[in-house]
RNA sequence: CGGGAUGUAGCAUAAUGGUAGUGUACGCGGUUUGGGACCGUGUGGCCCGGGUUCGAUUCCCGGCUUCCCGACCA
């Protein structure tokens, strides 16, 4: 991508409305948009972005039998009326409104309901489950206070994956499976380190949930972390009954702050019953599904991976989620000679196929150029200038650590096309 | 939802009961050219409604917006 060609630009100076530092990069750099309080649209970088992390997510949840599928928005009040999760007292967070004739629709707040209902088309023997339907889908929360930009929004991605299982047996294995997908996805991410499995309160069916919980100052969570066991517990649910059950020290807990990056539920019969998702067993007798859901917010993360490796100068982006690979900055562009050797670094890399984002601004100068490039948080920096150019090397700089190293055309290659 | 603030140009800000200045961004001309350069010049602005007043961007009331604290948060 030629940077001539993209319609965002940089600013120097965060919109004053913005506090967390999270928006404030996200919007000086071209990644987001805010529309309104809590509400943000992704622009060409930051739609990038979202969608490595969307797709490091999809690899994971396919690889443990997640089908992905596409729910709706527009929800049935009827059907939630089913379970007892329509009316403000019991969700107070809905966004509801109505069709042309009267009839109440609400905007998803999640997909339990009409995912099991859905499910009831396709299921009904043994032989048909267990089954793994996922999706990635904007969830709507009428939040009575957005903050911390991208990261609690009343508007925003979320993957949520259930499973319909056969069994209490089978639905814990499939648990089992999908917590380890999940430390995967944490792991890729590049926040592996930072995120810790959590116990929060449980529901229904279970006397706790597990939540990922991912470190940071900028979290609205207060967790009780155990560093050596890596376990630790959400404010929630810390008691001194929880933390001998768990057979934890409260010398070892240490209080810190972080950010719900993910969160998995066993729900039981909860929404079978009550919406007759059952099945005929091998004896030919009718029982409830089990279920569990496991939720993942893809614009939460793409937060919380700006909070935790954001330095002075801007944004600093793992590889595996970076909007581009490298960052080829062109200097000296006026000299026509240097244009040309520097466009075709820029082609030979696309046909290699290196995600670039090109700088090709004659007009701007170096200093403008390297201020936007830190602030874009592209891990790799490659320099093509007119002294570069008669020296016969390219400058590599590297956004997280500054290692500069000078390379020839070919040795440049050898690198990125590995 | 309770409390407290807030609203001036794309963005950041200043002043003012007599319709507004600066920086940045943007246009044009010129000098520059490896860490957001400089000179000249130009375009562009007072959240909405009501009230007080000869006159309101300014004061008052209401609304809305955004932010902060708290509550809430599968």
């Amino acid at each position: 991508m030629r940077q001539t060609e993209l319609f965002t630009k940089t600013r120097k100076e965060a919109p004053s409305d913005e506090v967390a530092k999270n928006a404030q990069l996200l919007i000086r750099a071209g990644f987001v948009h805010k529309e309104m309080a809590g509400v943000y649209a992704y622009l060409p970088l930051g739609l990038r972005t979202l969608h490595k992390i969307v797709q490091i997510i999809r690899e994971e949840m396919n690889a443990i039998g997640g089908q992905e599928v596409a729910m709706t928005t527009l929800q049935d009040a009827e059907l939630w009326k089913q379970t007892d999760r329509w009316s403000d007292e019991k969700v107070d967070n809905w966004f509801k409104t109505s069709l042309q004739n009267g009839t109440e629709v609400g905007l998803s707040i999640t997909h339990e309901e009409p995912m099991t209902r859905m499910m009831a088309q396709y299921i009904s023997s043994y032989r048909d489950l267990p089954k793994y339907p996922y999706q990635f889908q904007n969830k709507f929360r009428n939040e009575a206070r957005a903050k911390s930009g991208v990261m609690r929004g009343r508007e925003f991605l979320m993957k949520d994956l259930y499973d319909f299982s056969r069994t209490e047996e089978e639905h814990n294995s499939f648990y089992t499976a999908a917590r380890d997908a999940y430390i995967k996805i944490f792991d890729r991410l590049g926040i592996g380190e930072k995120t810790y499995i959590t116990f929060a309160s449980g529901g229904t069916f279970s006397e706790f949930s597990e939540e990922f919980q991912t470190l940071s100052e900028a979290g609205e969570d207060t967790i009780y972390v155990d560093e050596k066991k890596r376990i630790a517990l959400n404010k929630e649910v810390y008691n001194e009954g929880v933390i001998s059950k768990l057979g934890l020290d409260k010398e070892s807990l240490v209080e810190k702050r972080a950010i719900e990056s993910g969160n998995i539920f066993h729900l039981g019969t909860k929404f079978s019953e009550p919406l007759g998702l059952t099945y005929s067993d091998e004896n030919g007798e009718r029982k409830p599904v089990y279920m569990g859901s496991y939720g993942i917010g893809p614009s939460r993360l793409l937060g919380t991976i700006v909070e935790l490796f954001a330095d002075e100068k801007g944004m600093v982006w793992p590889e595996a989620v970076a909007p581009y690979r490298v960052h080829l900055v062109g200097l000296n562009l006026d000299d026509e000679e240097t244009r040309d050797w520097a466009d075709a670094l820029y082609n030979n890399l696309v046909n290699a196929g290196v995600e670039v984002l090109y700088d090709d601004r004659v007009e701007a100068r170096a200093g403008e150029k390297f201020a936007d490039s830190d602030l874009i948080g592209i891990p790799h920096r490659i320099v093509a200038s007119k002294k570069g150019k008669d020296a016969g090397t390219y400058e590599v700089v590297e956004r997280a650590t500054g290692e500069i190293r000078n390379l020839t055309e070919e040795e440049l290659f050898a690198d990125f096309t590995s």
